[in-house]
RNA sequence: GGAUGGAUUCCCGAGUGGCCAAAGGGGGCAGACUGUAAAUCUGUUGGCACCGCCUUCGAAGGUUCGAAUCCUUCUCCAUCCA
């Protein structure tokens, strides 16, 4: 099976602007194309991981990919289906964002020999003119399209600066530099930015008469429709030190069985074959589909060796609630009173909850085990000695577990 | 620059002098059910020294026994006019 077909065949894509053409280009490794990734925190997460993902099939297919790092781009901020505006990022910031994806990034692709590239957009465009920039691209975009573009749509109601209304320029002058510089033929990118990616096959179109291709990445929606890889608290991080490869497991142990499918599919390098033969998985099931799904994820992400460990504290904690490899609290001489310390600072000190009134309705509700005995009077002591050894097992909840020792 | 409307707790959104830690919904958390899923039901959802106290309704002042609510100034946002 060609790339193309594997691609469509896994859901990937979601807009070509030249189907026949990229299908060519790609499947014959005569394709060299960018992807950027905008330095908006200080790790790459789900999303990126796709985008990451996709570089790699498609340099395993004998392709050149240049990843883009938004340096330049950074300092103006993608308003692209946002409702509000982005924080303004310092440099030092976007510095330092940069250098840390550029970290992540190169465990995923092979930038060896020249076989994939990365630059910075900040190269070109932090030296750019305001005059000569309006005369060179200015007069190829039609401000009035440009407004209609269905990226800009929420914007339209909430309000869009100029700032923000910039951004799709300088996009589209990325690839049209990248293009010129590197023979760059193809951007990919989320669905989320194909009016983006338009407007710098339409610049190249204007300004060189060449044409460059543009295919989207279907966005990884769950059956609800929103966006996966983002927790109540947060995103889910590649950075270990942000989320930890055991929460990494467990975030996609536990996707609805509807997503199960879907994420292998998209998210794994495991064979379709093997995938379409889960596919008459049903009901509890399902669950081995998931366990396989978490470990492939986490062995990608953070290796095999931590991709084992998680999966194995997991499945001790939800059966015997104990585990070799579980997120550990070591008290210190300042946390005991009087050599002891009681249920709710032991629930803090730990982590599990950020105040004392949640401790107090987390062991109130019934929701706080010790060892697997159910604390029910707030007013529990605990002696020092209990957490000598091997400590104590802390749970809230049904998924929240702390071993807590010295 | 002018006119008008607006800023409320995680989000949306009620509240126009005391009954307001602030309705309702969403989300979150906990419990029941279960398959570490979904759906459903129940409880809960500012903090603490928790039957009490403290801090919150864009910011700062003021009026008042008492303000999210009234007044002043400021900041930000939207809409229309220029």
């Amino acid at each position: 099976m060609k790339i193309y077909d594997e691609l469509v065949a896994r859901g990937l894509i979601a807009q070509v602007t030249d189907e026949e053409e990229i299908k060519e280009l790609i499947n014959n490794g005569k394709a060299i194309f960018y992807i950027g990734f905008d330095p908006t925190a200080d790790s790459l997460h789900v999303g990126h991981f796709m985008a990451l993902c996709l570089m790699k099939r498609l340099q395993m297919a004998g392709n050149k990919p240049i990843a883009l790092l938004g340096g330049g781009t950074g300092m103006i901020g993608d308003p692209s289906g946002r409702t509000d505006m982005r924080q303004m990022m310092t440099i030092e910031t976007i510095q330092h964002n940069c250098d840390c994806f550029k970290e992540q990034m190169s465990k995923f692709i092979d930038f060896s020999d020249g076989k994939a590239l990365m630059v910075n957009n900040a190269d070109w465009l932090m030296d750019l003119n305001y005059i000569d920039v309006l005369r060179e691209v200015g007069p190829h975009f039609s401000v009035n399209r440009m407004l209609t573009a269905e990226c800009y749509k929420q914007r339209m109601e909430k309000g869009l600066s100029f700032l923000e209304f910039n951004y799709m320029i300088m996009q589209s002058y990325d690839f049209y530099a990248l293009f010129q510089k590197y023979g760059c033929n193809m951007q990919f990118g989320g669905d989320d930015q194909w009016s983006n990616m338009l407007g710098g096959t339409e610049l190249i179109r204007r300004k060189l008469g060449k044409d460059a291709y543009a295919m989207t990445i279907t966005l990884l929606l769950n059956s609800e429709g929103k966006k996966m890889g983002k927790t109540q608290s947060g995103a889910v991080w590649l950075d270990p030190n942000k989320t930890s490869p055991f929460d990494f497991y467990q975030y996609w142990r536990n996707v609805g069985d509807q997503d199960v499918l879907k994420c292998i599919r998209m998210l794994t390098f495991l064979p379709l074959e093997e995938i379409d033969k889960m596919d008459a998985w049903e009901g509890a099931q399902l669950n081995t589909a998931k366990e396989i799904l978490a470990f492939e994820l986490t062995k990608l992400v953070h290796g095999e060796e931590e991709a084992s460990k998680a999966q194995e504290s997991a499945r001790a904690l939800f059966s015997s609630g104990n585990a070799e490899n579980m997120p550990t609290t070591h008290l210190v001489s300042g946390d005991f009173t009087d050599e002891s310390i009681d249920i709710l600072t032991l629930l803090i000190k730990s982590g599990l909850v950020p105040s004392k009134s949640e401790a107090r309705r987390a062991v109130e509700q019934g929701g706080v085990s010790i060892d697997g005995e159910k604390v029910a009077d707030m007013k529990t002591v605990f002696a020092r000695s209990r957490f000598e050894g091997e400590g104590i097992v802390l749970k809230k909840g049904k998924k929240n577990f702390r071993k807590v020792t010295l």
